[in-house]
DNA sequence: GTTAGATTAATGCAATTGCATCTATCGGAG
DNA sequence: CTCCGATAGATGCAATTGCATTAATCTAAC
């Protein structure tokens, strides 16, 4: 009885856990994709794909590799990227040594981009998250999110 | 500048959880849709929508009410609502007292399978949460993360 | 060097989401 | 009572996402 109660308590933890989790993540979320759209810039999701991209270097990343990076369904990306190059942002070279593939490479334009977001995202993560915890909260939490998130395969 | 140095590093802080948060929020959400979608049941947000109509008992739910329950947008909510009608899970009835709205009840289809996903669901958040924390890391967590929930208005 | 199987990326089509707008009703001011 | 702004909910249309499949190329076994 008494080893039933403690697994009932701690699925109870569990199921707090993950209500928060999903309440903290869906709200924050919304809250930061509105101040980027209020500044009339674009979703988040395309300030990853930059920001991957700039870290990658001149060479670029190959798709599966972003795909990887992002978390990303391949169907997914394969259309932000469309998007990405619509717009100007970024630019699908030849891969050379595997004709399947392409090498994707930032643009001036899109450095400039991810450039022209990052103060509005950096204020919007402060307004949503910064503010709202001090030196060891955050830290702890930190900590905490850590052992949810899966190891990388 | 040791205030600017201490800002910086809680500004750092804040970048950490914020990504972290990103993802465990979109790695476990991913992995408890993908539970149920493997075990042929439809998505959370249908368990969210059927779970928040009983515990409104036998009346129901006005539309916007739900919508503030689920922090759903209201087309989003009123197209929800299409198809769990359409599946039979939900009926839309004439509201006493205000013409303009409507009164949302479970049926009992509805009813079901609220019953029928929720050991799915559990079983689901035990695996991607539950499992990863002892009691003490997931009170820690569940409060931490209490922090960044917006009090409702 | 041929061929089977795996990997890379794109795409047609359906479902969902977002946005703007619309209709109907309500509630209070005059 | 009548009018006006506010509230409840639906809906047309565009953008995005999900799913399944496809085409091209690569790799390794024969």
């Amino acid at each position: 009885m008494t080893i039933k109660r403690a697994a009932q308590a701690d699925a109870n933890a569990g199921v707090r856990v993950w209500k928060r989790l999903v309440q903290a993540g869906q709200q924050t979320m919304a809250a930061v994709e509105a101040d980027l759209k209020a500044a009339g810039l674009p979703p988040l999701i395309w300030y990853d794909a930059l920001w991957e991209l700039e870290q990658a270097g001149e060479e670029g990343l190959r798709p599966f590799e972003l795909e990887r990076a992002m978390l990303l369904a391949q169907y997914n990306l394969s259309r932000l990227l469309d998007r990405l190059e619509a717009a100007g942002h970024v630019v699908r070279c030849r891969c050379p040594g595997d004709g399947r593939g392409q090498m994707i490479r930032l643009t001036d334009t899109g450095r400039l981009l991810r450039q022209t977001m990052w103060p509005v995202y950096a204020n919007a993560i402060h307004t949503h998250i910064t503010v709202h915890l001090n030196q060891s909260e955050a830290d702890q939490l930190a900590d905490a999110l850590a052992l949810l998130v899966r190891p990388r395969p």
